[in-house]
DNA sequence: GCTTTGATGCACT
DNA sequence: GTGCATCAAAGCG
């Protein structure tokens, strides 16, 4: 618990977010809670470019985003369609704004605890399948806002980085905005993803 | 201020 | 495959 010696450093976030959104599968993303700890391998992520009119940053910074704009690895966690909240964390240098969204993790500790948060899905390859299901079986919100990414109860570990060849791309979901671009990496042979 | 939209998930057909 | 719940932030004027 607590323990950040493995987690991956700031210059590993400190690139595009297409290259991070590519690298981050594979890794372990661990979130220490007061009910215990969960934590999952990264099977899916989205890339949000600051030249890109789908990013939350593209037009400037607002009191929402902020935090995107804040340098590179933290959490940078929004609520959208009234219900949900998802996690992205921050990339590229400081001050430019981009950030990838984790979309779906494989679970590997605290499959209870986040059957429990779900209390609906107990398949354990579905628990954490979307960014909003994702958010939910970790215990994620607001309150989890900005948290460093290298070194807080909410980090990303190395893990194990996917082979070229395991990985699949498509593009983003729900993004109408830029929706051309092939900026969606998954593993595609993993269970947990999304959608195919 | 007032309206529109959304990086969603789920129930239902 | 389709429709809806539900509301904060952005966009507009």
């Amino acid at each position: 618990m607590g323990e950040a010696v493995n987690a991956l450093p700031r210059s590993f976030y400190a690139r595009p977010a297409l290259t991070v959104a590519r690298e981050l599968l594979g890794r372990l993303l661990i979130h220490d809670s007061a009910e215990g700890t969960t934590s999952g391998r990264i099977v899916e992520a989205e890339a949000y470019h600051h030249d890109d009119p789908a990013c939350h940053a593209f037009r400037g910074r607002t009191q929402r985003n902020e935090v995107m704009f804040g340098g590179p690895g933290y959490a940078y966690i929004y609520f959208t369609y009234g219900m949900h909240w998802c996690f992205n964390a921050v990339t590229g240098e400081e001050g430019v704004g981009e950030a990838v969204l984790l979309r779906a993790v494989e679970p590997v500790d605290g499959v209870d605890l986040m059957q429990q948060r779900r209390e609906r899905e107990l398949r354990v390859e579905r628990l954490c399948s979307g960014p909003a299901n994702l958010t939910k079986a970790f215990g994620l919100t607001g309150a989890q806002q900005s948290l460093d990414l290298t070194s807080s109860a909410l980090r990303i570990e190395a893990g194990t980085p996917v082979e070229d060849l395991g990985v699949a791309v498509s593009r983003r979901v729900g993004v109408t905005a830029g929706a051309d671009n092939l900026w969606r990496f998954y593993i595609s042979a993993s269970r947990s993803v999304s959608k195919r």
